[in-house]
RNA sequence: CGGGGUGUAGCGCAGCUUGGUUAGCGCGCCUGCUUUGGGAGCAGGAGGCCGGGAGUUCGAAUCUCCCCACCCCGACCA
């Protein structure tokens, strides 16, 4: 039982001034955490109840999967991570340091290696597996920005599985079991999520999904179909290609003065308003001009290479989807001398006709997918103030290739069933992966197959943010007063406010109440402090937010009914019980 | 790393523009009395290197420069 008159708690009337998104505010407000380090968090004793709890349920479900757990340290030697390259491919991202002797080490952003080296320990015969072993344990990345509170921290808990199979049928099946079991999990954690395809990145593999929460402090933005059940990240969003036109028939190209039009809007209008240009039977938009950006791709080596994306006007280059493309290389901005070092580029009017390797500039020019043989198009002519019309794709000119780097908008055509989808926001609280034969290749990790030939195991991983996730529940729980916990997770079943001064039969009655709760093993949090007033008292219990609140009152002294007040946290529901029935009621509630 | 913002008591803030008493308010904390169904009242009290450093000045929380930290927005990820 947790007192609150000796608990190492502290509330806050006010919401801390560093804290803005609504769970990191009351988490901190009701004394669950306290941020200690720059992106890390210390747990207080309410907060440590409810990872407990969240931890406890994950481990549950992966149990009952079959999963086996283990427990590797963070701390690691580098050697493994050289061997699959991800030392390299994981930059700057992975927190790296040396022991006294001056040999590397790393603290494990995830453990791949080690559980595919274990394995190969361990394990000879095809006959071993299939396998599926996890662990809970504290990761490390050295987060460029670690923010909103416990959603994007540099160390935090992680439950992550691997899975060994001998095929891609073996891999499936594995894949599959842990898609099942992430389900029961989250809706055991009373935590909605949608998932959506995803790209592996820094990972590698093959197929992947993420199980992302829909809530707006989110930071993945994914698209879902309106009408079909398709939905995925933007970053592994698939533009569906629409048919290629037939040339014949279409204007001849030709190149225009459009003088002071560097901007899609610039031209835009000036096309609109000049009576030569004008479009016969409706106005141009952004639509029909060709934006052409040129960005410089740094690659993991250090060498930096120049890239132009053309995509329609009226889109955005989106970031995080030419980054995901060119993984594990950076984008980084084409500056001014950049500009210099490519006089060709004319900054405002460059068009397909100095783009690509085997013209002037020798930039690879990659297209949106959009941009397919017959669609015609406004865009640079190469010379300051001076645009082409009718620029046909395949006829006058081609791209090296296509890339999905267009931002994705509301409204665009579903890949799947090609009405339209919405985007929104989520956080991502799980991700599996199909790995293949990376890791398992790269550390030499065989097994003997039935003809005593050697084999190498296909792998999945599979994550589920521990600590994001207790985040993730409490910002989908949350209301005006506070957090509101379902009951798995709560650091306690009952709030029990004791409404009456030191020495009056409610201390009493509360006292024996919370006791007896205890001894039918439910777990209590008693409000037994004698100086705080009962306003305060009531405000504490919904800013904790442990899902019932008793309290035990002025109904007590009722000497014909004695009764005591039970309160449901999220509905503010409030019934009078019975004295003498008021255990067997509560217990019923928590069952 | 780029852009924006904030650093003053445990927490939330004012003061800074226009330099000048002993740096102020609310909450919290300590002592005493009263109070007890929705963040109590009265009285008394403690608590500050005004983020750090350098400068300007007779004098700096306040003006100048440099640094640091934190928060928010962009490129990474569970």
């Amino acid at each position: 039982m947790h007192r609150m008159s000796n608990l190492f708690l502290r509330t806050l009337r006010d919401d801390p001034s560093d804290a803005e998104v609504p769970s990191h505010r009351l988490l901190v407000r009701a004394g669950y955490i306290r941020r200690s380090a720059p992106g890390g968090f210390s747990w207080l004793p309410l907060g440590y109840e409810v990872f407990r709890n969240v931890e406890r349920i994950v481990r549950e479900e992966m149990n009952a999967a079959g999963f086996q757990e283990v427990h590797f340290p963070a701390l690691l030697p580098i050697e493994p991570y050289q061997a699959t390259n991800r030392y390299e491919e994981y930059g700057p991202n992975l927190f790296r340091l040396q022991d006294r002797h001056g040999a590397d080490f790393l603290l494990a952003p995830t453990h791949e290696e080690m559980f595919a080296l274990t394995v190969k320990d361990l394990f000879s015969s095809y006959r071993d597996l299939p396998l599926v072993i996890y662990q809970i344990q504290t990761k490390f990345r050295d987060e460029v920005r670690p923010r909103a509170g416990l959603l994007r921290t540099r160390e935090f808990s992680m439950k992550d599985s691997y899975s060994f199979d001998l095929n891609e049928a073996g891999l499936q099946a594995s894949y599959d079991a842990h898609r099942a079991a992430y389900i029961k999990l989250f809706e055991r954690l009373e935590l909605p999520c949608v998932i959506v395809s995803a790209l592996s990145g820094a990972m590698g593999g093959s197929e992947s999904e993420e199980f992302l929460a829909p809530l707006p402090v989110g930071e993945d933005t994914f698209i879902r179909c309106t009408s079909c059940d398709f939905a995925a990240n933007v970053e592994a969003v698939h533009t569906p290609v629409p048919e290629a036109q037939a040339f014949t028939g279409l204007p001849v190209a030709a190149v225009h003065d459009t003088p002071k039009t560097p901007t899609i809007s610039t031209l835009v209008d000036y096309v609109n308003a000049d009576s030569a240009l004008r479009h016969p039977d409706r106005d141009w938009t952004a639509a029909d001009t060709l934006k052409n950006v040129v960005v410089n791709i740094k690659h993991p080596d250090g060498t930096v290479e120049p890239l132009a994306v053309g995509i329609e006007g009226h889109r955005e280059v989106d970031m995080k989807r030419l980054g995901a493309q060119v993984e594990p290389a950076q984008v980084e901005p084409f500056s001014e001398d950049d500009f210099k070092k490519y006089p060709s580029l004319k900054k405002g009017y460059i068009g397909p006709g100095v783009l690509g390797t085997t013209n002037e500039s020798g930039i690879r020019y990659l297209l949106d997918p959009r941009i397919v043989d017959g669609t015609q198009w406004i865009t640079g002519a190469d010379n300051y103030n001076q645009h082409v019309l009718h620029l046909t794709a395949g006829r006058d000119f081609v791209g090296d290739g296509t890339i999905e780097a267009a931002e994705v908008l509301d409204g665009d055509n579903c890949p799947s069933c090609g009405s339209e989808v919405e985007i929104a926001r989520g956080i991502e609280i799980a991700h599996i992966f199909q790995l293949g034969t990376k890791y398992a290749a790269a550390l030499d990790l065989t097994l003997r197959d039935e003809n005593d030939q050697p084999v190498t195991p296909t792998m999945g991983s599979y994550g589920v943010g521990v600590s994001r996730c207790l985040a993730a529940i409490a910002e989908a729980t949350l209301d005006d007063s506070g957090l509101c916990w379902p009951r798995e997770v709560a650091p306690a079943d009952i709030h029990v406010i004791i409404a009456g001064k030191d020495g009056s039969p409610q201390v009493s009655a509360a006292e024996d109440l919370a006791t007896s709760l205890e001894v039918a093993g439910l777990r209590v949090l008693l409000d037994d402090r004698s100086k705080a007033s009962l306003g305060v008292k009531f405000k504490d219990a919904e800013l904790i937010g442990v899902p019932t609140i008793v309290v035990v009152g002025r109904g007590i002294a009722d000497e014909e009914n004695p009764t005591i007040e039970v309160k449901d946290r999220r509905s503010g529901e409030r019934q009078d019980i019975p004295h003498d029935s008021i255990v067997e009621h509560l217990v019923a509630l928590c069952s």
